[in-house]
DNA sequence: TGTACATCAGTGAACGCGCGTTCACTGATGTAC
DNA sequence: TGTACATCAGTGAACGCGCGTTCACTGATGTAC
């Protein structure tokens, strides 16, 4: 046999698959910490022990859930950057913005096991870390973009939010890791954008906004471009 | 019995306490999807169906550790409001942002309970909406007040995030029910900084922070003062 | 003040349920010669 | 191409466990007269 893909490799990847989206349906109906198992394997009609041979334990079906919420989330900003025009720095944000909201309102569930509180007695492996980058990786070419043709500025030294030296050190570590150019004053205002824009979609999400911001169509669509303007996109 | 409390009443009011108490220490260990009477039972050496007489059912266990976090950091974010000077807009501000970081610090899954992802199978009474309020509340005391003291002025019309009819009509509905006179324009700018405030501390409590940001002092604090510009806070 | 009755906190057994994981097994698919 | 053996997916029973909630009960506390 030497297509590839055997008969055996082929039905060990579907599998998997099915496991996997059956889990993603069960976490929709009782959230991570719940995730049972037995569950899955009766929603795909198998015997629970049968699972055990595609995950060898719950832990790795949770991880394996959490590494494609990133990648799903990481992929749909990605799509939404490649949308815009590389020069059009403000609409590139908006779109990237607009897609994180609207992917965790299509995927609640998946969005809090990655933003929501940590599940307990289950500690995330390494593998987790590199998906986890791709949205502030994508968030921060803009900024990177705009810095390098010189349509972003450093923000004026006066203002206070003054970067000390031991948080300087923690930005200009963050942007050699990530080969950046911007300014550690770039980089906090950035940070400050990121922290809020994720504050104001899990604020929606969780239902602190119920009676008051909700429908929060007008208030995210404002704040993306108030946060532009403070980080300097143009 | 007329001294008001009688031993029943007495007894009564401890063991419930002694029951709270218990399941805090379940919630930090093992989460609040988890948090089982028998447990809680177990750990004050109460037959499980004894906590029956207390609350009638897991769910009202739940929602009385609800309102304790949220009346908790509430307390905690108005007392920090009183150590400082009515007039200094900006030590206020600094001192509740504060009080908001330590005490989620300290208390990371009663933290979670309240600003994390819904429990699943749970649904909260509107007993909860109250105290949820009072930490926005406290915050929005510096703003009013820096406003009609005149120490806080409307941004310039010209900045985008231009507060649309649907939004307008949204943030005075919240002007009206809190009896504030401070604009639109400027409860914009608080729900920003308020949701950055959340974010921020959200993703330092979640993990979303190691390895770039953390420990977290100098950001936070950087950011503090960021966002009390950014609402016009003197 | 003393007695009779009502209220209530706490007990222990039981109900019916679901869980993660292991293990010896069957039968189908793949490999070597 | 055909046969013998190895690999692997899936089965079904079992282990030991914990869960929320109900119920009839005992004994202590509180109330009315």
């Amino acid at each position: 046999m030497n297509a590839g893909v055997s008969a055996r490799e082929l039905g060990r990847s579907s599998v998997t698959n099915a496991i996997k989206d059956a889990a993603r349906r069960r976490l929709a109906a009782q959230g991570a910490a719940r995730l049972s198992v037995r569950a899955v394997a009766r929603d795909i009609g198998m015997v629970s022990s049968a699972v055990y041979r595609y995950f060898p334990t719950r832990d790795e079906l949770l991880t394996a859930l959490i590494i494609d919420a990133y990648d799903a989330i990481g992929a749909a900003v990605e799509r939404a950057d490649r949308g815009v025009p590389a020069p059009d720095l403000r609409g590139r944000w908006r779109a990237m913005c607009g897609a994180i909201r609207s992917w965790a309102r299509k995927h609640p569930h998946e969005y809090g096991l990655i933003y929501g509180a940590p599940i307990p007695d289950y500690r995330a492996p390494r593998d987790t870390v590199g998906p986890a980058a791709r949205v502030p990786v994508a968030l921060l070419s803009v900024l990177e973009h705009g810095w390098t043709i010189g349509a972003i500025h450093e923000p004026s030294p006066t203002s206070s939010g003054t970067v000390t030296t031991a948080l300087g050190h923690q930005l200009q570590a963050v942007a050699a890791d990530l080969g950046l150019t911007a300014p550690p004053s770039l980089l906090l205002r950035f940070a400050v954008a990121w922290t809020q824009l994720f504050g104001m979609v899990t604020f929606e999400l969780f239902g602190q906004l119920v009676g008051t911001l909700e429908p929060a169509d007008d208030f995210f669509s404002a704040t993306v471009d108030l946060m532009a303007d403070f980080a300097g996109i143009e």
